[in-house]
DNA sequence: TGGCTCAATGCATGAAGATGCGGACTGTGC
DNA sequence: GCACAGTCCGCATCTTCATGCATTGAGCCA
């Protein structure tokens, strides 16, 4: 049985490989690969990973991973989460680690990358465990302060 | 009578300023300015201005400009030098492997990072040669028929 | 003026997307 | 085991958005 993760994985990928107009295209996409779902549940998909239906002129559509100043709502998010399921900040050279509670790691990493920092190249989840590639050594410098500061304190504005 | 161009920048005004989340909600504010509409016409102007509508999850959403031009103009920018610089795309599980000429491999790995795609882990540029981490092997495997596309002829979407 | 063409738009409706509800399943505590 | 709570998801339906068609009005020219 397929994961919901597994599926949004999916999901992100098809639509950044090919163009896709509308939710019963990639119900299709994803029942050829052996996802069996329904337009709701695709909705409720979308609405999780905030994907974007681009018009493009003239009647045509296609979703699109969102590419906006959402960073704010991420951080916040970020915020949250830290204290919960990070328990340690490490570095070696341009790279921060992230160690986190078994499990989370694919999910923080995720929203790292929706930051879309300049000063981040990339982060690989593994099991427990997160690499932040920074691009230059002070920018992992940087990084690496800021993750510890959201550590210790953690706000929330819900 | 106000013009459709007034009414598009007061459109954008609009949704810079609150948060709208139906087309309805749009016509609403227009009325209150002096724009006597539709929702089919905001539904066109909506089209027209390439206005997206982000999920904020638990069923919210907002009007947002869409941030996208700037991938289609970095991949004209590829299109443009790959045939140029780019001798060889090879491929290692997930990591595909640009061989350049000399000197030019920091710039077009540059590119590649602008592209932002969730695909592409990062990169990482030698000499001579690009490292594209691609995030799963499918999604290499992918990149590789782009990037071999690209260095053919330059006119393939992406 | 009368007769074109074209852009803009409203109306009515069809298409696409969101969601309330309930069933199936899982995990937890007693 | 049973009860309860939580998550996921399909179905049916409602909401929201897109669009074919008709109308209006502006600009143009004989």
């Amino acid at each position: 049985m397929a994961s919901k993760e597994q599926r949004h994985r999916a999901i992100q990928e098809i639509i950044s490989r090919e163009s896709i107009s509308t939710q019963a295209q990639l119900v299709e996409r994803l029942r050829n690969m052996n996802f069996d779902v329904t337009q709701a549940t695709v909705s409720r998909d979308i609405s999780e990973l905030r994907l974007v239906r681009v018009p493009l002129g003239r009647g045509k559509h296609k979703y699109a991973l969102a590419h906006l100043e959402l960073s704010e709502d991420v951080m916040d998010e970020l915020r949250r989460i830290f204290p919960t399921f990070v328990r340690d900040v490490d570095r070696g050279e341009n790279i921060v680690v992230l160690k986190v509670s078994e499990g989370h790691a694919s999910g923080i990493a995720l929203l790292i990358d929706r930051l879309r920092r300049d000063d981040i190249v990339g982060t690989i989840a593994g099991e427990d465990s997160i690499l932040v590639v920074g691009r230059t050594i002070q920018a992992a410098e940087a990084l690496q302060e800021e993750f510890e500061a959201l550590l210790t304190q953690g706000s929330d504005t819900m």
